[in-house]
DNA sequence: CCCCAGGCGTCCA
DNA sequence: TGGACGCATGGG
């Protein structure tokens, strides 16, 4: 696992996850770049920066047009706009980011999948990237890879399980494994390209399926 | 024109 | 439990 790591540092190098200044900025940001890329996701963040509104305790108070409006770029907006407010309604009640810094990480986890709109790979990149505890993150791309290295469907919860299993529970090298994926997959293994051709892992990946 | 993106909730077999 | 579908803008 720590090979396949290495590979993906050595081709890529570190990833620097998760751009955003604030802890609030990266939940936002998990919300809004749910299926969309990342490129539209910063115009939203722009957007809301410059009507001061780039906070949980904003957000949970915005006019839901206005909400809409700003984060239009990142797709779903309207759909968005609904879950993202409130999320951080729910977020403040709870007792704001504060809180969950606190929390650890099971109910931490139990209480952002509550949120509607927030899933498994979103209630992990909160985790992960906003409050910095070491839970692994899996993401579409993750999945993809992982199921044609094994060439079997793989799921969310089994490549949880396998990575945190394997490797030692450091928020910082899960920050860069999941950041190393998700460049892999944007780069490789596609879905419209199954090709291995030039993949970094590819050694790996005839190692993995011959064991 | 096509397909895809750092998902999620719902519905249906 | 697993696959299809709606959500929607923006890039390649």
């Amino acid at each position: 696992m720590y090979d396949l790591y290495m590979r993906l540092l050595n081709r890529f190098g570190f990833r620097y996850w998760w751009p955003g200044d604030t802890r609030d900025e990266i939940l936002i940001g998990a919300i809004l770049t749910q299926q969309t890329m990342w490129r539209n996701v910063e115009l939203s963040i722009d957007a809301l920066k410059r009507l001061k509104s780039l906070s949980i305790s904003k957000i949970s108070d915005m006019q839901i047009d206005n909400l809409e409006t700003a984060i239009r770029s990142s797709g779903y907006y309207r759909q968005k706009a609904k879950r993202l407010k409130n999320a951080c309604k729910q977020i403040m009640r709870y007792g704001g980011i504060n809180k969950l810094l606190i929390m650890d990480i099971p109910e931490l986890r139990v209480f952002l999948l509550s949120i509607p709109g927030i899933g498994e790979e979103t209630a992990d990149s909160i985790i992960l990237y906003a409050t910095e505890k070491p839970t692994f993150v899996v993401d579409n791309y993750t999945i993809r890879i992982m199921s044609r290295v094994y060439n079997k469907k793989m799921d969310y919860g089994i490549l949880k399980n396998y990575f945190e299993g394997c490797i030692k529970k450091d928020a910082e090298l899960y920050k860069d494994i999941h950041a190393q994926f998700v460049e892999l997959g944007k780069n490789y293994c596609k879905k419209s390209d199954p090709s291995c051709d030039g993949c970094p892992l590819n050694q790996i990946c005839l190692y993995i399926k011959e064991d």
